[in-house]
DNA sequence: GTATAACTAATGGTCCGACCATTATGTCAT
DNA sequence: ATGACATAATGGTCGGACCATTAGTTATAC
């Protein structure tokens, strides 16, 4: 406001670079860069602070974040220490449920994510899953009709969308489905839930026949029929909560 | 091994339950209930420890870890605090970018992910796209065109897919995309990136032509056109760097 | 009166030192 | 050999201290 005009002003976002910061992106860089890999132990704590010439606090409070990015696992006891992990996507999965809970993402743009995804899905499981891979869809489906609670049941979909998404061979799509199976979760209550849930494993059985006889359109046309369905009862459970 | 086989051992896996742990939880579920939201301020650490009745320390790791989720932000001085943040795509992405450097994810499982991806955002947006979308996607590729610096225009080309993205009123995929730009660009470096940059721009210009005739199938087509490129100097890069 | 400077209080960031709980390993008595 | 016990390593927690930054308040200068 009280510049001078002559001289324009451009500053840099000064940027207080915290200890525990600096020291996440080095083990980070060491990550990239491959120094660092699965299975590797890191010194520990009490030595790694002396290394990176901090307290113990400061360097806690930098493997407390890595652990909860589930890059390393905090293991205590002797011979205990910080261990890289190996991949994990739960933690992408976190990181969009609380995205989802932070911000005001909508359930028709989840549901039509969902949808728009799982069409990618069964065309490129229609092409490429094996016969092993449909036998455990086919298993799936055998168990969820002798589950007996809802929880379980819906357990089962979860683990059949992901062998589906398994079935692709790309574990990037298997990330997406398993973020939104689990977001969806929230919302899948309702009285009718379990009507609805046996109604769906007729479903299930028909989309492996499908994609057994490599026929991708019809594969396609059962895994819409049958999500439309689903989505139908969760907006129907959605508007009701807003109304109760 | 040296179980009795008349008891089935079933155990339940043991679980420490550390105070930071039950402290983030705590925090999360205000989060999801509602009771907590964006822009609300969390009492002062001193207070909050005494609060959950446990050591600054133990809260600390638990504030650290709500921070590197993205879910608050700490500010310090007079009137600071822990202020709950709005919701930033920016945690999953760099989950996302955590989980392939730690694990195997093959460069061919990114590009065929965004080349799907892109199929399904192309398709949306030339059915919602609205003018303003089109006009600022013209600006970004007219913007590129006048950039001199390889990193600038890479940026502009990442601003272009999100603006693309962003056209199908649908954040998920908008998500998805910047991760999977974020996670690519590390293999986008080369020797010949410039020249393949500059033929890239026209390609950008079409898309949009096609988007305002609402020609999904010319879109799509071109759209596949262009990331082919990509991904074919990318992989070239990328076995370059290995033989390397 | 107004503006500037100095002071004060609140708050996160860091450090230190201690002790506890858990775990692996070595040791010793039986 | 085997089981009980001691030992050491290591993460988890605690309490207190001090520093740096920031917003508000007060004093001072003009």
């Amino acid at each position: 406001m009280a510049s001078s005009p002559s001289t324009k002003p451009n500053f840099a976002p000064i940027r207080t670079r915290r200890a525990f910061e600096v020291i996440c992106e080095q083990i980070r860089a060491q990550l990239a860069a491959g120094t660092l890999k699965a299975g590797d132990k890191l010194p520990a704590e009490r030595e790694l602070a002396v290394e990176f010439q901090v307290s113990r606090s400061a360097l806690r409070e930098a493997l407390r974040s890595l652990e909860v990015a589930g890059i390393i696992r905090n293991v205590k006891g002797a011979k205990g220490g910080a261990f890289v992990q190996t991949a994990e996507p739960d933690r992408i999965v976190q990181a969009m449920q609380d995205y989802v809970h932070l911000g005001d993402i909508s359930l028709g743009e989840l549901t039509e994510a969902r949808l728009a995804l799982q069409d990618i899905i069964v065309r490129l499981a229609c092409a490429r899953a094996t016969e092993i891979d449909l036998a455990e869809l086919e298993l799936i489906a055998e168990r969820t009709k002798r589950e007996t609670s809802v929880e379980a049941r819906y357990a089962c979909a979860v683990e059949y969308y992901a062998v589906l998404a398994r079935a692709t061979k790309n574990r990037i799509f298997g990330i997406f489905v398993d973020s939104l199976s689990a977001i969806l979760h929230e919302f899948v209550r309702g009285p009718d839930y379990e009507t609805l849930q046996q109604s769906l494993i007729e479903s299930r059985f028909k989309l492996v026949r499908h994609l057994r006889a490599r026929n991708e359109e019809a594969a396609v046309a059962e895994m819409r029929k049958h999500l439309e369905r689903v989505h139908r009862h969760v907006r129907k459970n959605s508007k009701a909560a807003a109304k109760g």
